[in-house]
DNA sequence: AAAATGTTTGACCTTTTTTGACTAACTTTA
DNA sequence: TAAAGTTAGTCAAAAAAGGTCAAACATTTT
């Protein structure tokens, strides 16, 4: 954990409320007035959005130490841009908007960090528009596969990197948007070219490079290529 | 120019060095350390990125009033994810990094500002991954309309809307990641449709509820829906 | 064991991309 | 200023990619 994460576990630690969620609850819904932020300290939620024709998108899936519910920061009157979804029991701390406001005017440090945090997210927008729409659907499956290892991926053996996180063909859709037939024919591809392989829902990946190369990925920041 | 808007332009004004720079000049290439924050006062200036395979994405294009460079604030040494090319001559306010983080740090209610900022550039990107990636080909060609509208649009009389920016199809497929063909051929079928009209480069929208309705637009907030 | 949820596959249809050929408009240079 | 070169726009046909639907199978949960 950096620096900046550990300032905001510590502010989030003593001046929120602790709480659990299980899985398939909501912390908050697109279009509801934004009231909390909310820091993960264990578990899994997606951040997405769901359009009336029926549609989801998942912009972010986040777990420990991501901060979620900071779109309104500062404003009157807003409202939530998305829908938080648990997907695994999480256990987070929720700090009224308010508060965190006041907090951060007294702490002009935090502050700063605060801002510096809000311009990673940015970068990382930035970064997965451009992976998404600009090497078709293999191309946005590739890259969250990508941006998953860096998340979530835990080195077992030479080259070999475990993503510790269960998904459903249906959410790395989701992340992809497209189908869940196309991600499994995909996800099927590259198992009979051995570059993973995947078992309950849990991906391994066994060549990391084969998708780098085919998007073209130029290896950006690691704080940036991510999917949380 | 709302009152966010005012302040900063005040600030560049007083802190920063005025410059005019000619079309197709380059203010900051991507890859090139970031040193500088720019504040537009006239003309229009594109911010893209380039893939290694030649393909080329539009993720703003901003006109007076739009703050640019803004990636790297309070970071000790990072690069332009971006290349901002300027579509016509420009004239704008050009701010050190070192001078706008020690303005900001010492008026906490003009910090304050550039978060909100910050966080509305957030919402622009969030939502402009929905729609260029939720409705096809079609989907993106009409929510950049729609964007292009709510920035640069003029009324001209009864739901006649006017886009004060002249723009190539090269630069339209760039901000919707298709070829110049596939816009070609999307705008003469718009035109054929009485939906817009276009010569020289200068669109007219005549029926901007028949885009938002093929795109099922939620109407979100004017200064989310926007191109800049 | 039944129900619910998720996966796999094939067939079929639609959209998007690619390619190539041609024309118009604009720049550069001789 | 005319010729040559470059960039942009137009159009059509073929190929590739992606989406949808239905049916069968597998796996968790209840």
């Amino acid at each position: 954990m950096d620096n900046m994460q550990e300032k905001f576990h510590n502010l989030f630690q003593k001046h929120g409320i602790f709480i659990k969620v299980n899985k398939d609850n909501k912390i908050f819904l697109e279009g509801e007035r934004a009231k909390e932020i909310y820091y993960i300290k264990t578990g899994a939620i997606s951040i997405s959005q769901e359009t009336e024709n029926g549609k989801e998108l998942t912009i972010r899936i986040c777990g420990p130490d991501s901060i979620i519910g900071e779109d309104a920061l500062f404003c009157n009157l807003t409202y939530n841009s998305m829908t938080a979804k648990v997907l695994e029991r999480s256990s987070l701390y929720v700090l009224s908007r308010e508060s965190l406001e006041l907090l951060l005017v007294e702490q002009p440090d935090l502050m700063v960090e605060y801002m510096k945090w809000l311009q990673t997210e940015n970068l990382k927008h930035q970064s997965r528009l451009r992976d998404l729409v600009l090497n078709g659907k293999k191309g946005a499956l590739f890259s969250t596969i990508i941006r998953l290892s860096n998340t979530y991926g835990k080195p077992i053996e030479n080259d070999t990197i475990y993503i510790d996180l269960p998904l459903t063909n249906t959410e790395i859709a989701n992340l992809c948007a497209t189908s869940r037939e196309m991600i499994n024919r995909m996800l099927n591809d590259l198992k009979k070219h051995n570059i993973i392989s995947f078992e309950k829902g849990y991906i391994t990946i066994h060549d990391l490079q084969f998708l780098k190369d085919e998007i073209a990925c130029e290896n950006c920041p690691l704080q940036i290529c991510r999917i949380d």
